[in-house]
DNA sequence: ATTACTGTATTAAATGCTTAGTACAATAAT
DNA sequence: ATTATTGTACTAAGCATTTAATACAGTAAT
């Protein structure tokens, strides 16, 4: 899965949640290294300052922790990643929700159209 | 509906999304006199600089457009709001998709996920 | 005519994001 | 021992966003 970064918010905010996902989906199991500050700067063609920006945020929620001189690392804890998948599915459905009703739709609407998107 | 501003993004795109919101749900309806840039701003709780930035840029879509002194109307085109709303929506439910699937989920899953969602 | 209101323009400052370049200390590999 | 690699720290610069404070010209209302 490339990066894509994009301009509608700040990069680091979209790298989190890129590496969030690839926890959430499996691409890093727990207690996988993940490669090294500057190795995924270049991956994502990124400043390193960023990237590290960006780990250090994520290494506040618990998710990966840095081992001082030998690598960073996805926690043990595969509860966490469990939680953490539940919790990204959760946040897109009620974005998703909270901005139709915006215009407009009730829930049994939106499924109709989610519906008619599906079979189309 | 509130303006419910947030620091995900720059200030003046989520006033855009806001106004052709009320513009999509008839909040405003075709020819209508919008408030003026001052009041617009208080409203929304930003500055006056913010909030012409935001309405100029809209102008160019053609949504909107300013009689010099007198004031700014929304367009007389139906169509062009009718295609707005068409517009919101799928891109609404089309970033939704994208978003779950880079989760791992099919199509028919997702659609499982919102039936879920909307029986609970 | 005067007053209030309209969109618009301009300049300045503060802040946050990003890139750039450099450096250091600790570990791993040789 | 030496070398490469690790996370981390620091400063500086450029850029966009936002706020602030004014100002101007045209229209509407009185």
């Amino acid at each position: 899965m490339p990066w894509n970064l994009n301009s509608d918010g700040p990069i680091f905010v979209q790298i989190i949640e890129h590496i969030q996902n690839d926890i959430a989906t499996g691409k890093y199991k727990a207690g996988d290294k993940l490669p090294s500050v500057r190795d995924l700067a270049a991956e994502a063609g990124v400043n390193p300052n960023t990237m590290q920006k960006a780990l250090s945020d994520l290494e506040q929620t618990g998710l990966v922790h840095s081992e001082r001189t030998s690598g960073r690392f996805i926690t043990e804890n595969e509860n966490m990643i469990k939680d953490l998948k539940t919790s990204l599915i959760n946040t897109q459905i009620e974005e998703f929700f909270k901005n139709m009703k915006k215009l407009g739709f009730s829930e049994e609407e939106i499924l109709q159209l989610v519906k008619k998107y599906v079979s189309k």
